[in-house]
RNA sequence: UGGCCUAUGGUGUAACUGGUAACACGUCAGUUUUUGGUACUGAAGAGUCUAGGUUCGAGACCUAGUGGGCCAACCA
């Protein structure tokens, strides 16, 4: 039944394989190592997902590792927002840890580095050490200072620990070599001097551990199995064995494993961002209210929005992990929630675009409390109350004096349910001066067993609720804002991302709670935002129901951005290429349009990126016709036949491929 | 004039040591429905960037090319 084993993804192949070649299960183990100085985003979560994830499928600890390095950027206040958030997703870490916590054994290693001729103390400018640094194309220079005593080093090594440097003045390098191909490998920084208070070891210590040096040795100490980050750390991992491999000299019996750096591709989602200094601006423009804006892609953000940790864990259990790039459509997450809160949010009537509906036959001051179903994908969700009476608001989108059949809803003379209450028909309508319906006269049948093929959500005026409902567009006009070298990511901020509306909601949501979540029957999943007070309902709404009119109805121009076809940015000889992987299993009707396009294509194909082809496989018939074709495009535009060409054509004659054979007679 | 990573339907991920492309989202159509939702059924859509090679057989292996990404912070 369910013992259908699921594909592993890159990572888990190589525990498996790791496992297989003698790694003892319980000696796996994996840590999230974030650095307190923002808050955690989507983009995080897939991280969390993966660490979190390998330690629960492999009954392995976790730690959650607090990277805290730099004084500079990093704040208490950000570490609690991040425990808030990893816990809120569910996952449960083994131990709290803090590279801080591991600043003195750093300490005592780098000196036994120094010991080793392994590092010594640089007193350049950053710039001329920059300089001396090279390129990626171009190898460094050996500094001046490269050579020190081991006894000068230990002992300027000492003076900056203990105060009496500058920043700036002195930084400990690693001694490796300044024309390795690497650039992280040229003599990396281990240590700078930085008099500033850390959040956690207060003025203990001014000099700083840099990240190369600290991070690999902190899975190191906490004998982290497999370090998992993300892929620009893959050029890191040359200098992460690298000191592995130095410590583990000087500690193997007290830490026998060493670590293992794996990289996979971090998680891209469409129109939005997802750089911590990025959202950080957003904040501070105040472009959004603030980091847990319900636009935002941070997880404080998404969970205010309405955003549910089950719909972002699977979610990110979908997106799956692999090493190249990706960009995922927001459509995904926008499934995940849907799905989730389908079985879980109550339903109730809102209406966000009020028209009101007079229901001539019903006595004026009659009212009546319907039954209506909570959630009728959970039974255990229960009924309430919701009132009926003579004047209704309906949805304005809800009505039309006239429509096609196509139009479910509400039209002069038509018929339609009312959800949970009666069938009403539409016989006139009031009209303001400037002809606009303003009202609208209905009767109502009691007979509610009728077919009609429309239902509709309403409120009663006198019992309804006013409540501001915020909705919310997304953040960027662009699809990867992010990625464009010639323009800032500030140029497609989207003006119209949040709309706030005067809605009306039916009586029972007076007693909603905070964060409460449900959905406004036809329209989508709402949840009540924490500047809800008990004078003033705020809603968020989470996401729109799946609409298959919108479909139907005309399109709006911005609704039309079509996605171009990408290949018209390949040349024409790849594009002409791709047709002849395909070009022989063509149906007929098919393959005449793809020889047009390939005629009108091979205008701007040079002979050369022809002759190229003219000696491809005989099994490869396909592309043969298609450079077959293009030949005789150039042929036609006065291109002379010569050796090669004549080759070409003459074997094709032979070919038992009738197609070939036939463009080759063309051109014979 | 470098090095490393990467390339599979529109999107994302699969395909165990080579055996003839699967799943999810999205799209389209139908059935059910007191939500144009949900559920259910079905369909279309890639021959795996290009070329060459190894092989009886290549998405997978090798070579070259092309496209994309990453690498020069006293950041992580």
């Amino acid at each position: 039944m369910s013992t259908e084993t699921k594909s592993l993804n890159f990572l888990e192949h190589i525990i498996e394989e790791d496992l297989a070649n003698g790694l003892a299960k319980d000696k796996l183990r994996f840590r999230f190592p974030p650095e307190p100085n923002g808050y955690l985003h989507i983009g995080h979560t897939k991280a969390i997902g993966i660490s979190f994830g390998l330690g629960e499928k492999y009954n392995a600890p976790v730690n959650l590792r607090f990277d805290d390095t730099n004084p500079a950027k990093e704040e208490q206040e950000y570490v609690d927002a991040i425990k808030e958030d990893v816990s809120w997703l569910g996952y449960k870490w083994a131990e709290e840890r803090y590279s801080s916590d591991y600043f003195q054994e750093l300490y005592d290693w780098a000196i036994l580095l120094i010991k080793d001729g392994k590092a010594y103390i640089d007193s350049q400018s950053s710039q001329a050490m920059a300089e001396q640094k090279g390129t990626p194309t171009q190898p460094g220079v050996d500094g001046p200072y490269r050579n020190r005593t081991v006894e000068e080093n230990l002992d300027i090594f000492a003076k900056m620990k203990a105060g009496e440097c500058n920043e700036g003045e002195h930084i400990l390098r690693a001694k490796i070599d300044m024309q390795h191909v690497n650039m992280l490998m040229r003599d990396p920084i281990m240590y700078r001097v930085l008099k500033k208070d850390h959040h956690r070891t207060g003025s203990d210590w001014c000099i700083y551990p840099m990240y190369d040096w600290t991070h690999g040795e902190s899975d190191y100490i906490e004998q982290v199995s497999h370090s998992l980050c993300s892929l620009e750390f893959k050029p890191h991992r040359e200098l992460y064995d690298w000191f592995k491999e130095q410590v583990h000299g000087f500690a193997k019996d007290k830490y026998p494993m060493q670590p293992k750096q794996r990289e996979f591709a971090r998680l891209n989602l469409s129109y939005t961002i997802m750089s911590k200094r990025k959202l950080l601006k957003l904040v501070e423009e105040g472009i959004v209210s603030g980091w847990n804006d319900p636009r935002m892609p941070t997880i404080s953000g998404l969970r205010r929005r309405g955003y549910t940790p089950q719909s972002i864990r699977k979610f990110v259990e979908t997106v799956g992990v692999a090493k190249r790039d990706n960009l995922i459509d927001v459509s995904l997450l926008e499934f995940c929630i849907r799905e989730d809160l389908n079985k879980k949010a109550d339903r109730v009537m809102a209406v966000l675009d009020p028209i009101k509906v007079v229901i001539t036959n019903y006595p004026e001051d009659k009212e009546e409390w319907l039954e209506a179903e909570n959630n009728q994908e959970d039974a255990s969700a229960g009924f309430r109350k919701v009132p009926f009476s003579r004047e209704l608001y309906i949805e304005k989108e809800d009505f039309k004096v006239e429509a096609s059949n196509k139009f479910f809803r509400l039209k002069l003379g038509g018929e339609v349910r009312l959800k949970n209450a009666y069938i009403i028909k539409a016989e006139s309508v009031v009209k303001d001066t400037e002809g606009n319906v303003t009202e609208i006269n209905c009767t109502y049948s009691e007979d509610t067993e009728k077919k009609v093929k429309g239902t509709l959500h309403w409120v009663s005026i006198k019992h309804a609720i006013k409540a501001e409902v915020r909705e919310y567009d997304r953040l960027f006009t662009d699809e990867a804002p992010d990625s464009h070298a010639d323009k800032d990511f500030m140029e497609f901020i989207n003006p119209k991302s949040l709309k706030t509306i005067e809605a009306f909601v039916e009586p029972s949501l007076a007693d909603a709670k905070i964060g409460e979540q449900f959905q406004f029957q036809r329209l989508g999943y709402f949840n009540l935002d924490i500047e809800s007070t008990a004078n003033k309902l705020v809603f968020n709404k989470t996401v729109g129901l799946k609409d298959s009119w919108a479909k139907v109805k005309p399109k709006t121009a911005t609704d039309n951005q079509q996605k171009q076809p990408q290949n018209n940015k390949r040349s024409a000889i790849d594009q002409i290429k791709s047709y002849g992987k395909k070009y022989d299993r063509m149906q007929d009707d098919q393959r005449e349009k793809a020889k047009a396009e390939i005629q009108e294509l091979a205008k701007n194909v040079s002979y050369e990126d022809l002759e190229s082809l003219f000696g491809t496989a005989v099994k490869k018939a396909g592309t043969r016709i298609i450079t077959m074709i293009s030949l005789g495009v150039l042929i036609e535009n006065g291109l002379e036949k010569n050796e090669a060409i004549n080759d070409f054509i003459s074997k094709a004659l032979d070919d038992k491929n009738d197609l070939l054979v036939a463009e080759a007679k063309a051109l014979a």
